[in-house]
DNA sequence: AAGGAATATTCTTGTAAGGGAATATTTAAA
DNA sequence: TTTAAATATTCCCTTACAAGAATATTCCTT
């Protein structure tokens, strides 16, 4: 899978895309995210998994205690992604016409 | 589901991730998505219908084919989304130490 | 050393969603 | 007005994945 559809699968989904609405505040533990987003603590583990797997998170371990922070670079290269999209808003579309005046 | 969610959900799946890049070039039909991508036509339209309902593909219909093309506003909204989280990038992260002696 | 907190992992189950095949629908062409 | 082409839709099946519950692990505290 390319880096950003691993990056796009992770967001996706509801609960981890809470998760980093949540954490962008700031860093925090897993308890803290269960407690704020009422979700089970398992389950916050379990995805907080899937975001550090695709790189959206980084881990800090303090104690029995883990804290986990927003990574950039995923976001940035999924903005990079969508960047390149903006040539085509302004060229190439808008000319239907000709287009399908060439299929008939 | 917010409007960034339903985006990131549709875009997520690899075969319309696929769809998505192909349409960058240009609009295609039903058909002509099927045969680069080798994928099934019912398949192709089902994928294209979720990024109908997202927001994400226009129909213009022409005889018996339908074109789908790319539309910007999702596309748009997603980076302004991203971009929100420019300052955190510069701001408050990497003052993890001080987070930490609080924490204590 | 023992007990308790915080977190991760495993197992199971239920459900959403994608693929395959068949069929319906629409429009052009003969 | 039939036939064929392009596309959409439906039904069935299978798989991926999220939730729940229980357990394992790690580290602090006493």
């Amino acid at each position: 899978m390319g880096e950003q559809l691993t990056t796009l699968h992770a967001l996706a989904e509801p609960n981890r895309f809470h998760i980093v609405e949540l954490l962008r505040v700031g860093p925090l533990t897993v308890g803290e995210i269960a407690d704020s987003l009422k979700l089970r603590q398992p389950q916050v583990s379990k995805h907080l998994r899937v975001l550090s797997d695709s790189g959206l998170v980084e881990v800090q371990p303090i104690a029995n205690r883990r804290i986990y922070k927003l990574q950039s670079q995923p976001f940035l290269e999924l903005e990079e992604w969508l960047d390149t999209f903006r040539n085509i808003w302004e060229d190439r579309f808008d000319r239907l016409d000709e287009y399908l005046k060439d299929m008939k």
